[in-house]
DNA sequence: ATGAAAGCGCTAACAG
DNA sequence: CTGTTAGCGCTTTCAT
């Protein structure tokens, strides 16, 4: 933060007013001469004075800050969420801070430390695969720090929540496969500490029994570490005794993973292997949406 | 920003001394009796006090954060940089702040406003497609803030710049056009205000020459408004009396739009028609990248 | 309509 | 080793 930018205090001084008439000025207080308001306006101008919103954050205790922690910047959805969300903030007058958690519970934790700090208005979340203790968030609400769940959520915490209908697009992307006519299908599920994690995997078991199709155990992967396990748990698959005629998957990069595993093996998708998963359009500040699917 | 969170006067009251020892307990000073410490940060910890950022920020003149403009977060080379930027930031105990313009002058200025505003102890900047004149850029070196330019520069400006080598991108995606037997080879070029377009057309024009290639001046499109009309012109170029063989892109969007078009109708790639864009892989906070086209 | 002064939470002389 | 004090830039009573 740069010494020797102008303050209110450089302005009162060229102008021979006090400090808190040219403060009156600038935010357009009705108790002041105008004329004095004009030349304080300009001055502000003309020395490219900018306020300084570090000392009106201590001030009147209200930083216009939202803090943002999402598992990883670099993810398509998660960076359209930001990009969303800094749109309609700034439109508000609010800026953003964003952290990362690399979807580390202790990361997590440092960015909620990290924005409690910085005394953020509030804070838009979407929890860690590694995170299940969630007494850190619960430390936001005992401050009073106002809090939206995003995309990842826990169900054991009492707060606003923005997500899209996790159960109801899994159910429908295993029927739009069993509709193209596979039947032996696989899920590789994700993390089962995630409510994402089980809604889907419970549309995918509704949708089999929905159309009287057998719940095979091993045709269910659990990947854990995520991507890096989901290619090799792709090949497992492919090489049991009665591998799958399709595969859902968790997420995107899940689905790459068994999109590459596939083709590297020779594979022809759809024709000899279908593959689903789950993505959002609309824009995530809606709640409850309703996602799609896409074959590949 | 909350009111009523826990500050080291609070601590001070309840243990019975200044709120300098507090202060002193809680930055690792070592003119202080261990003991008193110990309980200032048992104390601390007990009351998840957390520092007011705010305050120290006024106080000591740094905030510790990193303000970052982008045209779009939610493009994928974007977003990649923001998420290495922050993490390198984090590590070093910074924070980020991230404007966007959408591509927008007005927006931009507004942006360098605002990080102003906050105080941050240094930009991070890549200008949008529509700024000319970089004035709002020059008051930033005016008051004296540490700025950086990344990917989208701007010639007369004299700050450090992180750039990729537009230049030896463009000419080796456009030679290895010619090597796979392409002889007309069009350009969807980006706005002539940019640098990296020049650099890129630059390239692809040197590449032609110093291959005896003719350059056929309606092979040249510039796509001012960007991914909207690149459709429009890869069809133009389709329909011209003496169609190119392959066309090289200036960015992402525009080989997408081109692949688009060019699929739907009914191109065989690259059999019927070669089309490269260049990409970045490295992290962008090394100096001069060295990009790689892919060939679709 | 304007000024003087207190205080937001914290740090850093300065004094004991 | 500890306490007192001033001040970062700003807003807001309270006087005038």
């Amino acid at each position: 933060m740069n010494k020797g930018q102008i303050t209110i205090r450089d302005l009162a001084l060229k102008l021979n007013v006090s400090i808190s008439t040219v403060s009156r000025a600038l935010r357009g207080s009705n108790e002041i001469n105008p004329e004095t308001k004009i030349a304080v306006l300009e001055l502000a101008k003309k020395l490219h004075y900018e306020p300084n919103l570090i000392a009106q954050s201590l001030r009147n205790s209200k930083t216009n800050i939202i803090g943002i922690i999402v598992p990883e910047i670099a993810n398509s959805f998660f960076s359209a969420a930001i990009s969303g969300i800094q749109e309609v903030t700034s439109f508000e007058g609010y800026n953003v801070m964003i952290c990362q958690s690399n979807e580390k519970y202790l990361t997590e934790i440092e960015n909620v430390k990290t924005l409690i700090s910085c005394r953020v208005d509030g804070i838009l979340l979407s929890i860690s695969h590694e995170t299940e203790n969630v007494d850190h968030i619960r430390v936001l609400q005992s401050k009073n720090i106002p809090l939206v769940l995003f995309d990842r959520v826990h169900e054991s915490l009492d707060v606003s929540k923005v997500v899209v209908d996790d159960y109801q697009g899994a159910y429908k992307a295993v029927c739009h496969l069993i509709q193209s006519g596979y039947t032996r299908i696989a899920h590789l599920a994700g993390p089962k500490t995630l409510l994402i994690s089980r809604d889907r995997l419970q549309g995918y078991l509704d949708a089999l029994k929905n159309h009287n199709l057998p719940v095979e155990d091993n045709y269910i992967v659990h990947c854990n570490t995520l991507k890096e396990v989901a290619a090799a748990e792709t090949l497992n698959l492919l090489n049991l005794p009665n591998p799958p005629d399709a595969i859902f998957t968790f997420d995107d990069s899940m689905a790459i993973k068994a999109l590459f595993t596939l083709k590297k093996n020779g594979y022809k998708i759809p024709r000899e292997i279908g593959l689903v998963r789950i993505y959002v359009t609309d824009s995530i500040l809606v709640t409850s949406l309703s996602p799609t699917c896409t074959e590949f």
